[in-house]
DNA sequence: CGAACGTCGTAC
DNA sequence: GACGTACGACGTTCGT
């Protein structure tokens, strides 16, 4: 049975002017209603693919119903301007889409559509409503139910029962019976559903419960007596005509080919870019076959795995691994630590299922091969760069094999960078990954190793277990990378991202952490011992306050001294319920009591002792004398690095007695410290993203970005520009970024809600394209459930249509932010990794030693220094274009503070 | 005694 | 609930 869609395109009209924010474009014409429509259509394309689908809109003028009825719809407003400009250009784009579209003068868009449906029966054409308006249930038959797009609720002859109590055929007497407040059309007074739906229950229809008004009791009879002269012409009103003239059959609604480049102009102009990547980028095909081949995958439980103890057996591995060309490798060791960890074992994997360990180091083992034997006859195959390898996490197997003098070279795939590229908000970690592409439960590493107290280091293994485990660790990671690269390399995009991007910044990240940091120890032990100082006094002072000793870092002892013992009344609560105690909350207590001051003075100094100025020293390399970090790629949804162990990443800046921390990251002799950071790297890819003018002219002329927004929004000239406004301009700046609300903009400038909110809204009209780029992100991230950067790396945002409103809400301020913190951190990326690749091509002694989302420190010899400057700042500048200019500013000194 | 959680604070 | 992304210190609670 061949099937007709007939769509109710005025319904969807209203239904997108209410539903969809003020989208406009450049020329500040609304865009929202010919956006939502389409974007309406083109789902209900997708949901029912059908023969044949007519759009009908209602011609404009009066009707045969107002005929009949003059009031017919008399209460009904005008159409909205706004809303009124967009139907030509959405009429012109539907055509250019290739749907066919019907208006028919003198009826509503019900009246074809009825007549259209009645047709389709008799022709045996099964027809599908799309529409919102219940008036058209009466329109359903054993061959046409409707589909309400916007509940995907779908009503056929059960489901109208269903919702209205009454079949089809007795929606036009039930109606009736109702009136209709929207189109002004009266019915019995009083009689609401519950009503109706008891009358036509006991008469059956219309004609019966007139012919039988004299029967029915109490005021409803009452009423309905008093309408019954009225009753005809209602029914007349609310049937839907099936016998309008209709030009062309229902044969001749078929879609036609697109008009691509009239379409392609109607995109620009109505800036619908994600469509123009959409509609005119296939990556539709790409989706279906990387879903195909996610359900073949599987486990291959073959599981052949032998412990390699004898020098030929060794052999035989090596030789299989020159012919193949590429492995998966693995290493155990019996530390986290990548400097100071000790080699275990290796273990090998040639294809799935048949995988092998090399244990060395293992204690009380009976047999095992010579560490150094081992290591000389692999090295050259590590150290072939047209030997492939596949690793899970492999920076740190690198590190493992740096430690013995062996530089692993070709690296070819990390399944966790695979993994972290194709959806970064899923976890990465080997057994995970397992479970999710394979359906395979790997040994977990506390079940070979113990956990807690009982835990053992990996050389206290027996060979047997060690090598159940870490030559399942191996095979798993091949047949991850078989399962996971098809899923990369069969998008463009994420190829890029992770060909281009990760796998350098893998590289990079190797040496980086490998260079590691010098700390000056002596200087931080003697600001600990200070602080420690101050801490014991401040601790006194309080203890005196309170009249009794108490833990001053314990948020619980300090509600209960603020809150119950001196009596002041708590502010603000946790998440949990809790008095706050946070910094906001005693920084305004602190106004009028003495206690919070203290507290917070505590907080800020014991911060500073426990996590930096005691634990930087610790950190210190005892082989290497230099501070390690492990930076995380695959960790941080947006693509951001994580610095641990220390992190490095969170060292202070903002005030005097913090910023000393930074004194303490010092040059060797005869070096420098330099650091090279982007400016407001943030700003500026919001500037690129919007197309907003003044952004992007601001950023042109190099100006004061704050300052110049300032002007903009207090309408002054930058040079009257007080530090307070510009101080306000910030915080809206960054607060953009981050998606920030009003009440979150009133919170950080302790200004109210209202003025917060005109603040806002002054932003916005003065920088328009911004607040549009905004709107049309988070519906973006609607309608495919993620964004992208500039770059092409896609964060899913799952939350985004939660029904919690508060999910969804962090979603949308996630959205917001991610393509602007996400393309900043493949900026930065790309930088590095082509800065690495500069200093090793010109054979420089200059390192790389930090990495600070937007800032790059390195150790250079004096005698490099005029090459850094000049080359650092050229490289990050140039490493992309984009609609603003790139700046990186370049600093110097014997120590990270000077240098930033 | 350690794991898990809550709260707070540091960076960009 | 309210500003995005991280890491980590400390205290508390809970279960072994």
């Amino acid at each position: 049975m061949k099937k007709l869609l007939l769509i109710d395109g005025s319904s969807y009209l209203y239904r997108a002017f209410h539903a969809l924010p003020d989208l406009r474009n450049k020329e500040n014409q609304p865009t929202g209603v010919i956006y939502g429509v389409l974007n309406m259509l083109k789902k209900i394309h997708e949901d029912y693919p059908v023969d044949y689908s007519l759009c009908i809109f209602d011609a404009k003028g009066k009707t045969f119903r107002n005929d009949i009825y003059p009031d017919y719809k008399a209460n009904r407003p005008s159409m909205p301007d706004d809303l009124a400009r967009q139907i030509e250009p959405l009429h012109d784009a539907i055509q250019n889409m290739g749907w066919p579209m019907l208006s028919i003068p003198g009826v509503e868009a019900d009246d074809v559509i009825g007549t259209l449906c009645k047709k389709a029966k008799l022709e045996n054409i099964q027809t599908i409503i799309s529409t919102g308006d219940k008036d058209m249930a009466q329109l359903v038959n054993s061959d046409c139910f409707i589909i309400n797009t916007m509940t995907n609720e779908k009503l056929d002859i059960d489901g109208v029962k269903n919702k209205f109590g009454v079949l089809p055929e007795q929606i036009i007497d039930y109606l009736t019976l109702m009136g209709d407040k929207v189109d002004n059309v009266p019915g019995v007074e009083k009689v609401g559903p519950k009503t109706a739906l008891k009358l036509l229950e006991e008469f059956g229809s219309l004609e019966n419960i007139i012919s039988n008004a004299d029967a029915v009791k109490g005021s409803v009879g009452e009423n309905l007596r008093a309408a019954i002269s009225w009753l005809p012409t209602g029914k007349k009103l609310i049937t839907i005509k099936d016998d309008v003239e209709i030009p062309d059959p229902i044969t001749s609604f078929i879609k036609k080919d697109a008009n691509k480049d009239k379409l392609l102009q109607i995109y620009e102009k109505y800036n619908f870019y994600t469509w123009i990547k959409k509609d005119f980028e296939n990556q539709n095909q790409n989706e279906k076959v990387i879903k195909e081949q996610e359900q073949a995958a599987k486990f291959n439980n073959k599981k052949n795995y032998t412990t390699i103890l004898t020098l030929s057996n060794l052999e035989e591995w090596i030789h299989d691994i020159q012919n193949k060309k590429i492995f998966a490798i693995d290493t155990e060791t019996d530390s986290l630590n990548f400097i100071d960890a000790r080699l275990i074992g290796i273990s090998l994997c040639t294809s799935p299922g048949s995988a092998c360990y090399i244990p060395l180091q293992h204690l009380n083992a009976e047999q095992q091969l010579n560490l150094e034997q081992v290591l000389n006859l692999i090295k050259p195959i590590l150290e072939d760069p047209n030997i492939k390898k596949i690793g899970q996490n492999i920076k740190y197997d690198m590190h493992i094999f740096k430690n013995y003098g062996i530089q692993l070279n070709g690296i070819q795939h990390d399944t966790m960078l695979l993994s972290y590229v194709h959806d970064s908000t899923e976890s990465h970690g080997m057994n995970k990954l397992a479970e999710k592409y394979l359906e395979h439960p790997c040994i977990s590493y506390e079940d070979v190793v113990g956990k807690g107290t009982k835990q053992i280091t990996f050389d206290l293994v027996d060979i047997e277990a060690a090598t159940e485990y870490a030559a399942e660790d191996a095979d798993v990671t091949f047949q991850l990378f078989q399962t996971l690269y098809p899923k990369i390399n069969s998008n463009e995009k994420l190829k890029y991202i992770y060909e281009n991007i990760e796998i350098p910044t893998l590289i990079s990240l190797f040496e980086i952490e490998r260079n590691g940091v010098l700390i000056d120890s002596s200087k931080l032990h003697d600001q600990s011992l200070k602080l420690g100082n101050k801490i014991i006094e401040i601790e006194k002072e309080a203890f005196k306050i309170a009249e009794q000793p108490f833990n001053l870092s314990s948020p619980k002892q300090l509600q209960e001294i603020l809150f119950s013992k001196l009596g002041i009344k708590p502010l603000k609560k946790t998440p949990t319920g809790a008095a706050s105690t946070s910094e906001d909350v005693l920084e305004e207590l602190a106004l009028n009591y003495p206690l919070p001051k203290i507290i917070l003075e505590h907080r800020s100094l014991s911060k500073l002792k426990n996590t930096y100025t005691d634990k930087l020293p610790r950190m210190i390399n005892s082989k290497t004398n230099r501070v390690h970090t492990s930076y995380n790629q695959a960790v941080a949804i947006t693509g951001r690095l994580a610095s641990s162990d220390p992190n490095l990443q969170n060292i202070p800046i903002r005030n005097e007695e913090g910023r000393r921390v930074r004194e303490a990251f010092i040059a060797p002799k005869n070096y420098q410290i330099v650091s090279c950071d982007y400016s407001q790297i943030e700003l500026r890819i919001m500037a690129h993203l919007s197309c907003d003018e003044g952004l992007i002219s601001a950023f042109k002329n190099n100006l004061d970005i704050h300052q110049s927004t300032a002007a903009k929004i207090f309408n002054l000239t930058t040079d009257d520009v007080t530090k307070e406004q510009r101080r306000y301009a910030k915080v809206i700046n960054f607060g953009l970024i981050y998606g920030m609300s009003t009440y979150g903009l009133s919170q950080a400038l302790n200004i109210d809600r209202e003025s917060a909110k005109n603040f806002i809204e002054d932003y916005f009209i003065k920088y328009p394209a911004v607040k549009n780029f905004m709107d049309e992100t988070k519906l973006l991230a609607k309608e495919q459930g993620f964004i992208e950067t500039v770059f092409g790396r896609k964060l899913w945002l799952r939350e985004i249509n939660s029904t919690n409103g508060i999910r969804r809400a962090a979603a949308e301020r996630a959205a917001i932010n991610a393509p602007m913190q996400g393309t900043a951190a493949d900026l930065i990326k790309l930088s590095m990794n082509k800065i690495q690749e500069w200093l090793t091509t010109n054979k420089l002694q200059s390192k790389i030693i930090m990495q600070v989302h937007d800032e790059l420190v390195l150790e250079v010899p004096e005698n490099e220094l005029s090459e850094i400057q000049k080359n650092i700042p050229r490289i990050m500048c140039g490493i992309t274009e984009l609609k603003i200019p790139l700046v990186a500013d370049l600093g110097f000194g014997l120590n990270w503070e000077v240098a930033h």
